[in-house]
DNA sequence: ATACTTGCAAAAGATTTGCCGCATG
DNA sequence: CATGCGGCAAATCTTTTGCAAGTAT
């Protein structure tokens, strides 16, 4: 997994800024708030989940504005969406490398791993069917080895 | 790829005879519909689409029922369901094996593809996380090779 | 006969949007 | 100062549900 604390990664409100984004204190308090999932990878906030925290820094920011905020960052190419089974979409900020989940479906937990040879076989499997890859999700459900 | 025509195939109203499923006229139109994505493997119709053609064989089915019987199904173990990048659910017959989806991103076509390296490599990852898998997803979002 | 189903319309849950006052660059 | 942003509430979209009436076994 890559080292996402090197000394050479840009912080999200440092990447708002390079891409010309207007940064206003709710969006300020909705980036920090998403920075989060840097540091705890199994952190995959729903919007919900935003607003409850972000009303605890700034009571008046609304979920109206949580919303607007997730949608211009991921337009942005900062944080991406996921839409694992059970509802509502959930963010996290986006990492150099591609990464796919493995959802805990007993506790819910959310396990990010890497592994070349799938996303090898990925390309493989689309070339293979005349096609070039552009974006690709893998989800494994399951449930802890007794 | 699996010979779903094999004299040994059961059809979607027997699975659902087998399963002790009432079958009402509402039921046989839509399962009779759904039976469509086995011939048509291409063929991914959401609730609405369903719904749209089950009007024109009887008037006046309604969508909840609609809705209420591809979640039925779905229980069952008779149609599977997706949700792709899009919105809105879309229903399949299940299938003996597992298959796996590319989108075409342009035009919104469904591919299915089966892939037993990728299907082993899933259970691996999970296991060397301490997993068992109980359900997985993958998804490539692909434009066509020019 | 009895429990399950349906249609309708209302409700619910997630997300988007119009409007207008306000803040940012 | 001009343009874009935020808050609020209403609107939208998909899916679910309560209820009363109808239907399958």
């Amino acid at each position: 997994m890559l080292n996402k604390t090197s000394p050479f990664a840009v912080n999200l409100e440092q990447k708002c800024i390079n891409k010309g984004l207007r940064l206003t204190d709710q969006r300020k308090v909705i980036v920090k708030l998403l920075e989060e999932t840097i540091a705890d990878t199994k952190f995959h906030p729903d919007v919900d989940e935003l607003h409850k925290r972000a009303i605890t820094i700034d009571k008046k920011i609304s979920i109206a504005t949580v919303y607007r905020t997730v949608k211009l960052l991921e337009e942005a190419n900062i944080i991406d969406k996921h839409e694992f089974k059970a509802g509502k979409s959930r963010y996290e900020a986006v990492t150099e490398t591609h990464h796919d989940h493995l959802i805990d479906v007993n506790s819910g937990e959310i396990i990010e791993f890497v592994d070349e040879e799938i996303e090898k076989l990925k390309i493989k499997i689309a070339s293979r069917l005349g096609f070039d890859l552009v974006d690709h999700r893998l989800e494994l459900y399951c449930k802890k080895k007794k």
